[in-house]
DNA sequence: CAATTTAGTTATCAAATGATAATTAAGAGG
DNA sequence: CCTCTTAATTATCATTTGATAACTAAATTG
């Protein structure tokens, strides 16, 4: 087992799964928002709930352009702040009803696309697929 | 099988490779240039050689931007531009000798990273992590 | 050949962003 | 209690970026 060429491949294929990913997710934003703003959406709709640090540690944006854009989501009603009962430093980000209302629009078109890329997989494609995926959820990306 | 089911694990999964990824990207660039430039000079090494399209287009960039910070590097001599001969208002972007030596150093604080991810994981986990990513670029990202 | 489209460059301006610093509030450690 | 650190907000300013438009050059279409 060479290491050196497992990550060769992990290069490759880290580089297909955003490109990828972008391909499902363009254009899908709603109109009503920029596009850092669906980014931040998107992320607190996949890891709910986030704190703003997490936010501008994961989408690699300034603490104070998080603090901004999350005022503008606020304002927006896309998003709700609720303050950690035990260190009140902490604030913990959830989607307003809102804002589950746009992200579910979005993942639906996203899903659609999916659905499109993999139409012609067999029965035995797809079962591989999701095998594969636990495994290298479970042995390479979760911990 | 169920493919929404699939697509909920998909997403799940994405969300962990660029995490992992932001991990084992994050503070790999040279000093000498901005992140930005960083972003492009990455996507060469694995891409090349590329377009100036392309890469508006994979980084979700405007033509203009991609095309000041390409004269950038150029002028910093870590890009090299050739003329398609077949298309001549096509463009293929390399990296240049210095551009070789920039991502060669990045990549290998990355490697490093990866490999101390993986430090515990035994020879049939590397197996298994290596047949698992062949399938999904096969079946799922590559086409 | 003429008209249209495509690839890319450049200049200009407005908007978004990052860096910094000052500030508030609260947890942690001595 | 005092100091240090952490989480977050806000204001200010410089830089980066995107949008637009005007432009060159070359391919494509008809």
């Amino acid at each position: 087992m060479d290491k050196n060429e497992l990550f060769n491949k992990l290069v490759s294929f880290t580089s297909s799964v955003h490109r990828v990913t972008n391909e499902l997710t363009k254009n899908t934003k709603s109109n009503s928002i920029s596009q850092v703003q669906y980014n931040i959406l998107e992320f607190i709709a996949v890891s709910q709930p986030v704190t703003p640090s997490e936010i501008n540690d994961c989408l690699s944006m300034s603490m104070s352009n998080t603090s901004r854009e999350l005022s503008k989501l606020s304002e927006k009603k896309l998003i709700k702040k609720v303050n950690d009962s035990k260190d009140r430093r902490k604030q913990y980000i959830h989607l307003s009803k809102d804002g589950e209302v746009i992200m579910k629009e979005a993942f639906a078109t996203i899903e659609t696309r999916f659905l499109n890329r993999i139409q012609h997989a067999s029965k035995e494609d797809l079962e591989e697929i999701e095998r594969a995926i636990d495994t290298l959820q479970e042995k390479l990306f979760h911990p």
